[in-house]
DNA sequence: TTGGTAAATGGGATATTGTTTCATTTAATA
DNA sequence: TATTAAATGAAACAATATCCCATTTACCAA
């Protein structure tokens, strides 16, 4: 595992690596809590917390903090966008060009030192497409 | 005061909205509820909550869920987007052209139906800069 | 202008999400 | 393999958000 000097090669972090790299659904900590559970039912879920923050923190994993409440995590470290259902909150990825270009625009228009940036679409994904359909039809 | 059919005009929905009016901010629900004691002593956490709630609801303001755990609330609505301080949380707003293009792009590249999007930016702001450079002289 | 009524409130309980603490365990390494 | 600091598990705690329900209040019809 990548990592930051005097981290170490725990179980743990190795196994919540793991179960985040078999998704592409943008879990929040207490689904990989679930998750990890499954080959280490002993596990904190500090632990969970503890290790996705720090995983976070030294760019070995993404931390998403976009719409909802929870914090959700992304093994994807490359920068790209995200979707996120209005209507059941599901994120997935949005395949489209980064627009670096903007965040010129961007530091040229505030007085802010612009680091990066992120977009989050807002939609409606296919299942509740069909839900609502389907409820429509009555 | 603007509103849906059923919603009645409460003193308290008026001070939140007022308070509301006052700052640039982008402030959180316990942000706007300290706004509002100083009017009304009494007012309950939830009704701050709710009426805010309500109000991104029917469009009356914006609810913005950017970086951090907790939601802000924007009194103007706009479309517009925003900047995260990375250091210390302030958000502050983007004056640059909306890209309503890449609604198209990102619907074509996606299975989702797009409704819309928001870009923050994450930076440093004057403070921050401020107070970094005088902390790296000695 | 009042009286009926459903919406809204206050305040506390509860839920959800995330962080901290500390005794114990464990990975790294000398 | 003994040492030691980092990491863990478990539970307490903190922060944020929602819910419940008895009481109050805005609105409307008469």
């Amino acid at each position: 595992m990548e990592q930051l000097p005097n981290m170490r090669l725990t179980t743990q972090r190795q196994i919540i690596l793991e179960e985040l790299g078999k998704v592409t659904s943008h879990p929040t900590a207490n689904e990989v809590y679930d998750m990890v559970r499954k080959r280490l039912p002993r596990i904190g879920l500090g632990t969970v917390y503890r290790n996705l923050e720090l995983m976070a923190d030294s760019g070995i994993i993404l931390k998403l903090e976009v719409g909802g409440t929870q914090k959700r995590f992304d093994a994807t470290v490359a920068p790209h966008y995200h979707v996120r259902c209005t209507f059941c909150g599901k994120v997935d990825d949005i395949d489209i060009e980064v627009q670096n270009k903007i965040n010129q625009i961007a530091e040229t228009a505030s007085d802010y030192m612009i680091l990066g940036h992120h977009i989050e679409f807002s939609g409606m994904c296919p299942r509740c497409s069909e839900e609502k359909k389907a409820t429509s039809l009555h």
